[in-house]
Order: structure tokens, then C-alpha cells, then sequence
DNA sequence: ATTTGCATGTAATACGTTACATGATTCT
DNA sequence: AGAATCATGTAACGTATTACATGCAAAT
């Protein structure tokens, strides 16, 4: 289970409240890595406390409650970051549109393929707007963090980008042309 | 819920029974997609043929039974590909343990990456085995799914491999050279 | 004064994983 | 004969999502 993970590493890199928390993960970092809501995100907090990984460091306004890890927290993460990786969980639906996309007509995967092709770029320039806004290396984790995760995100959309344009391209150039397989009601 | 989309998808491109779409969430399906175990499968094609999205075509040796899509089933697959994907679930451990890296001191955030563009590679090169056993296109659906699955992976690790070795040299050459940050404990 | 944003929590329901359970068929 | 693989299913448990519920603080 990962969300644990994922929350004592927003943790590392800075202390937080459950709801600074719950905001991070709709960013960027829910973007590419991991979602929870903030109904998930409480009672892990609350765990994570009992296993002494994180504690209370203070107590603000509204009832908040600032977190931060502790040297056994960090231990634990670093544990599971150097762990080789084998087995993980793997689970993202717009890849998985991707992948079925063959199971449609051709116009149709035309029409899909230029979506996600112009979604990625869009989605591309967005994040290089992000990563010039964030100084090269100001040497603080958290924006680190940021960072890591906006050029992961970056290198991830342009290989998208491309594949999808390569993809588009071996269809062939228009709706009209190149049929290259029968229709779709004669393959099965 | 994406997994009855996974099963309409696969069943969509050919008829398979409970025990194929489970070993295809083993394979590379499972590796960048969706991932399922026979106890989510089994259940779940029994809903959607309560629905009439699958039927099943054939009940062969071991109480085996092959399920087929039916065409309200591909309607509603259709419907849900062609959809704008706007907000998706994103769970993927891997590129967590990319995001935290920064948490980690230098010495283990080189071995981390060390070991990212390792894999990265070694996947890729895999994947490339993969590709050149597959006909550049024999029109079948099933087959298409696998060669786009491998093409988007082996794009995917290409850009994981290349961010590796960028944020690697971003570091500096070796474990003694190049601190660029203080010593963790003094960051927090 | 009202709206927006901060901030936390619980309950009901749905979904997923692990373990348990069974048995037929094929290969060696 | 025995092992591996095919093939399906359920039960218990853990995790996640949605909806419900509350209230303070800041901004307009």
C-alpha cells in the first residue's frame, strides 16, 4: 500500500496539514503519481501517528494539525525507496485508453489519437510554463519535488506526443485514405 | 470503475475466457495500464453479462467459458473512449518512487537513479525483442492492442531513461564531487 | 452579511487483494 | 503416477470513493 509512502515522502519534504496534503495530490503529483482524496488521507495520517512515523508538530486555527515525519518515518521511507522496485501497483486510465484504441473503427482512432496528441502538448507547454517559474535548484526538497515531478511529467508528455503523432501517421494521412485493414465488422 | 472498460477492450479486440484476461493484466497490459487479479475478473464479467455488455459464446473443457463483447457492449466502450478523459485514476508506485527522490540524501539519489536508468534500459530493450516479433500490422485487433502497448512502453522508457541520466548529470559526476546542497539534516 | 477557502472528520458503499477451495486436463 | 497448468469461484479483509456533516477564518 502506497498512499502511506506517498505521504511520508510529502512529509520529508516538508511538514504539512491533512489538507495541505490532499491538495498536493491534485496537482502534479496526483497527475502522474498517486491520487487520494482526503477521506483516505485523515485516517492514514491518523495511523501513520500510531505507528509513530509522523507526529503532530502543531496546532493552527482551524483545528488543523501540522505533520511532520520522524527519524523512524524517514528510515521506513528510505527503506522502501531503495528497495528494488519488482512488483508495483500500476493503474491509469488514460493509458489504458491509449492502449485500446486499436478496437475502434479507423476514423475513430483518428479522431482519438489527434485528442491525445493535442492534449499532450497542451499538457507540455503547461508544465514548462510551471518549470520556469521554479528556480534551478533552490536546494529546498519540497520544491525539488516539484521540479522532479514537472520534468518527469514533461519527458512523459512529449514521448506521448510523439508516439501518438507516430501512430496517426502510420493510419495514414486523412479519413478517406488508406483503409490498410477491411472494416471493423468483417475482422471478427 | 476503468476495469470493466479493460475487459470490454480486450474482449473487444477477441473472445477470451476469465483465465486469458487474467494473465493479459500479467502482461504488458497490466504493466502500464490496469492491473486485475482473477478474483476482480471472475466477478466482474459476471455484471457486465447481467448488463449484456458480454455474452457468453462457448463453454469448452474445465467448465472454461468464453466470453465475447456484445454490440451494446461496444457501443458503451466506444462511448467511453471517445469521451474527452478530463479527470482519470493515476496510481503508479514506480513513478511515485521517481517523485520522492529528492528526499532522499545524494549519495542514495544516485543510486536510485543508477538503478531507474538501468531498468529503464533494460525494459526498453525488451520491449524492442517484443516489437520485432510482431508483423508491423497483420490487421488483427489483438495484435495491434500488443504493438501499441509495446510502442507507448517503449516510449515511455525511453523519456524515463533519458530523465534518469539528465537529473543524474544534474547531480554531478560522482559520490564525492559536487554537494550542491547542504547535508540533509540541516534542510529541515 | 455572504461567500469562498481552510480544515477535519465519519458512514455507507464499492472495489481490490489475499487466502482459501476445488477440480479437470495435459505433460513428463 | 505426479506435477504443472488450466479454470473457476468465494470469503475475509483492507482500502478507496462518495456523500454527509460540521465549523472557523478571511476576503469581498
Amino acid at each position: 500500500m502506497s498512499l502511506s509512502h506517498a505521504l511520508l515522502g510529502l512529509l520529508a519534504a516538508s511538514p504539512a496539514t491533512g489538507y495541505d496534503l490532499a491538495r498536493e495530490f491534485e496537482r502534479d503529483f496526483g497527475r502522474y503519481a498517486w491520487q487520494a482524496g482526503h477521506a483516505s488521507i485523515y485516517p492514514e495520517l491518523g495511523k501513520l501517528a500510531a505507528r509513530e512515523l509522523v507526529q503532530v508538530v502543531d496546532e493552527g486555527p482551524r483545528g488543523s494539525k501540522t505533520y511532520d515525519i520522524t527519524p523512524a518515518g524517514r528510515e521506513e521511507l528510505r527503506q522502501w525507496l531503495l528497495r528494488p522496485p519488482g512488483s508495483g501497483v500500476v493503474r491509469n486510465s488514460h493509458v489504458l485508453r491509449m492502449f485500446l484504441i486499436p478496437v475502434l473503427d479507423e476514423d475513430d482512432q483518428r479522431a482519438m489519437l489527434a485528442a491525445i496528441e493535442e492534449q499532450a502538448t497542451a499538457a507540455a507547454a503547461e508544465l514548462r510554463v510551471v518549470l520556469s517559474t521554479i528556480p534551478p535548484s533552490d536546494g529546498s526538497p519540497r520544491s525539488e519535488l516539484g521540479r522532479l515531478a514537472a520534468e518527469f511529467g514533461l519527458a512523459q508528455y512529449e514521448a506521448t506526443r510523439a508516439w501518438a503523432r507516430r501512430t496517426l501517421d502510420g493510419l495514414g494521412g486523412s479519413a478517406t485514405r488508406t483503409p490498410a485493414r477491411g472494416p471493423r465488422a468483417s475482422v471478427r
